[in-house]
DNA sequence: CCTGGAGTTGTCCTA
DNA sequence: TTAGGACAACTCCAG
């Protein structure tokens, strides 16, 4: 085995090659070690939910080609294993790029420490924020709690983010055997049963991937992105979350390209999707300086709410899409069939279960963790509480998604009804919204029977606003 | 220091 | 038919 020194760079949610700082410095150093852990010891009840480890596999299949087959894997605690890399190799410098996951922040700081008595030169890197938390502070120094002023003045006013790096070439990587590597099937990251295929099928996955997904945005959606992303039906959103959830592409990739959109074409499509990505920001700020954001109230009054026991019949129901609502419904098998929803049907489908089955906001955040392809510790939280009037800068809680009259709007022609819920396809699209008020006649001759094929509505919309009403009022 | 306007994503009722 | 106001309360920030 070689003894020249050895740089490890550590990859986390920055499997990306382009515009990853950590593996430009280790590069530089010399020969590099790349490594992935896959650390469900230290995740906790946070390790990563099926759909996105369905997604991590071929994301790391990908990144392991980059390398031309020599991206290491191991499976456990990151401090063991890093501690085992160090005693058997001559490692001589470990960088990461940041996370920010209360978990991975103790962890890695952890790590520092461990590898930094050792004498091995330990860096990490901004890869994944265009601001750091701890740069946007209002002037009193404390953080800001509302979105406008944190991006118009925090943000924006702020230095702006870094340009994006180029790969480092060549990539001089060790060939020689590591101890305690294992191949991607040890990982075990692909469900027993089959249903992740039908999801991989939506999706192309890895750096190139998502550089593409980018590209094909900015030049042929971005001029009608402010029209049409409210609209699920149409492919008019960026659909970058995952990728940038796994760093297959980073923020600042997305802001540049996206701010030359603008110079070239003009229009308000480019700001509208940088403010997105200032949503994203906001998340990951919230959490950072208020890290029980995943399971507390950001907003303490709400701890006194009674919320409703979930009954699991209920839950299921709202789980499989199958509450009698279509716009629900086709949201939730989105979800499931994809890994993903439409950002207008995510809130639709919050709203349902919190306001209208007044089931605590931490139902939807569980199924949403493990079902999302997209999965975000800060952007899952961060939103399920803004859904639930208990987060920062939230919806007030008067503010009650009626789900027809969302569906009618937003999805005038019932399409994307007719693709998720395939069995309301036969109706005209004005009955597809609300096939329990179509009449016997009609659904007949859509051969429908509510009940057997499609069910009747679980809830009544009108009631269960009102004590929806009654019981956020009681709160103030 | 105080004051007032404004704030991602709605709905319903009334005139 | 349609437009406007009510539905709270709080944070931020400019003046």
């Amino acid at each position: 085995m070689s003894s020249q020194p050895l740089s490890v760079v550590w990859f986390r949610q920055d499997l990306r090659l382009t515009d990853n700082p950590a593996l430009r410095a280790a590069a530089a150093r010399g020969r590099l070690l790349p490594i992935y852990i896959l650390d469900d010891d230290n995740a906790g009840e946070w390790a990563m939910g099926g759909a996105s480890r369905t997604w991590l596999h071929r994301s790391l299949d990908s990144l392991d080609r980059a390398f031309d087959g020599r991206l290491r894997l191991f499976r456990g605690d990151a401090a063991r294993v890093i501690e085992q890399l160090a005693e058997a190799l001559p490692i001589s410098a470990v960088y990461w790029n940041r996370c920010y996951e209360p978990w991975r922040i103790e962890r890695d700081s952890r790590i520092k420490k461990q590898l930094g008595t050792r004498g091995i030169d330990v860096e990490s890197f901004n890869a994944s924020l265009l601001w750091e938390p701890w740069e946007i502070s209002k002037g009193d120094g404390s953080p800001y709690r509302v979105f406008t002023p944190y991006y118009q003045k925090g943000c924006l006013g702020a230095p702006p983010p870094g340009q994006p790096l180029p790969a480092p070439a060549p990539l001089d990587c060790i060939d020689d055997p590591v101890p305690g590597s294992v191949g991607l099937s040890a990982l075990e990251l692909l469900p027993r049963l089959d249903w992740h295929r039908d999801m991989l099928a939506h999706w192309d996955i890895g750096e190139d991937a998502a550089a593409a997904s980018l590209e094909g945005f900015c030049t042929d959606t971005l001029n009608q992105y402010r029209e049409g992303r409210d609209f699920p039906a149409l492919q008019a959103t960026s659909r970058l979350s995952p990728h940038l959830h796994f760093g297959e592409i980073s923020p600042r990739q997305a802001w540049y390209r996206a701010e030359q959109a603008a110079l070239e074409t003009g229009g308000d499509g480019p700001a509208h999707f940088l403010r997105e990505l200032g949503w994203r920001e906001f998340s990951y700020y919230l959490l950072y300086h208020f890290p029980a954001l995943p399971r507390q109230n950001f907003n303490s009054k709400f701890d006194g709410f009674d919320w409703l026991e979930p009954d699991s019949t209920a839950l299921a129901a709202w789980q499989q899409g199958l509450t009698g609502f279509p716009i629900v419904d086709a949201g939730m098998r989105e979800l499931w069939q994809t890994g993903y929803m439409h950002n207008r049907v995510r809130m639709i489908v919050a709203s349902f279960l919190i306001k209208n089955m007044l089931l605590h906001w931490h139902h939807g955040e569980n199924w949403f963790w493990d079902c999302l392809v997209d999965a975000d510790l800060a952007s899952n939280s961060a939103s399920w509480q803004w859904c639930a009037g208990s987060g920062a800068d939230a919806a007030p809680y008067f503010r009650i998604f009626n789900p027809l009259l969302q569906s009618q709007k937003f999805d005038p022609d019932g399409e994307y009804l007719a693709r998720y819920c395939p069995e309301l396809a036969a109706l005209e699209p004005k009955w597809r919204h609300q096939p329990s008020a179509a009449g016997q006649q009609r659904l007949d001759a859509a051969g429908l029977k509510l009940g057997r094929d499609y069910p009747e509505p679980m809830l009544d919309l009108k009631t269960t606003r009102e004590r929806a009403l009654a019981r956020f009022k009681a709160l103030s």
